[in-house]
DNA sequence: GTCTATATAGCGATAGAC
DNA sequence: GTCTATCGCTATATAGAC
């Protein structure tokens, strides 16, 4: 695959970054274009329209999941504990691929909500065959959500989001309960 | 304090309903106008400006959690259950309010965000006084926080969020965590 | 492959009749 | 208290030069 073009990767990330810090309303063509450092035609020219950049996102949100639940089952402290950490942080790129999509699922777009799912579906197998039963898989999958909630999608939402040696505490407290 | 302008409350029904549905973009002046059956020109009266609509929704949310605080500490099964209960509903004035206002958060409205936290804050100060320690009421703040993320914010994103007897099978579950 | 310039449409908000 | 009409701005998208 050799080397892409570099400013459509640099377009796809500028949008992400839009709707992470400042939402779906202000992630504008121009104000993509100008993060990017290109100007609007050269977005166009890669990103025809605005769904275009919208599938973009969903195609790398898919691929970088696809690499997340391998790291989940090679993971030395096993799949949920991965899974709980993975939740509770908020800066690489898959988690950064979740919130953008995520922005555009809260106004309405149905194909975020379907790629959204889809992620969730693949977590919520990795971390079946590691837990007692379909209630103890729920209680962990939730436990993800709301640490994403808190994390990264309400900005800060959370006063007390547990993390450092209260995580470390919730992790050990979920995994005496769950464990098969 | 007698009878309120019928159209006043209609038209924040109408914005709030907007929001749910079709999310922060959609809802605009002359959609929430239509939807409320009444003209731009009427909501405007009431309304002068966009940031007032948002800002009667914050004063809703604030009354209508300040009731349900009160409503989880009388509850026969005790706060937790009925926290957790009342966070996989979806339907009743108290989660439109939340979602509606969430829906904003997520477009970078600071006083979105700060109404939400207000909120979220004076539920976990409730709990507090009947779990053991802060590490469980974290675990309980964050299975409500998941509820909510599945039933509301995600429009569905779950594939398989508890209802029915696995929801009454993870209160006690957690219930038997976390009881002081 | 990237740019400027422009067409078209929809937004929030104002003015003023009733 | 509610309406119609309209202004000014900004959005997506097109056309075509370089």
């Amino acid at each position: 695959m050799s080397r892409p073009p570099h400013a459509r990767e640099a377009v796809l990330d500028a949008y992400e970054q839009m709707l992470i810090d400042e939402g779906a309303g202000a992630a504008t063509m121009d104000a993509v274009a100008r993060l990017a450092g290109v100007s609007k035609g050269g977005l166009l020219y890669h990103y025809p329209s605005k769904t275009d950049l919208e599938n973009a996102l969903y195609a790398r949100l898919d691929a970088l999941a696809a690499a997340d639940v391998e790291h989940m089952q090679n993971h030395p402290d096993g799949p949920i504990a991965a899974y709980i950490r993975s939740s509770a942080s908020s800066g690489d790129a898959v988690d950064r691929a979740i919130v953008a999509t995520a922005r555009l699922a809260q106004e309405g777009r149905d194909d975020a909500v379907v790629a959204l799912r889809r992620v969730r579906e693949s977590w919520s197998r990795t971390v079946r065959p590691h837990v007692r039963d379909d209630v103890a898989r729920d209680l962990v999958m939730l436990l993800g959500d709301g640490l994403y909630y808190n994390n990264a999608l309400g900005a800060g939402m959370a006063t007390s989001a547990p993390s450092g040696a209260a995580l470390d505490t919730l992790v050990s407290l979920v995994e005496r309960v769950v464990r098969s």
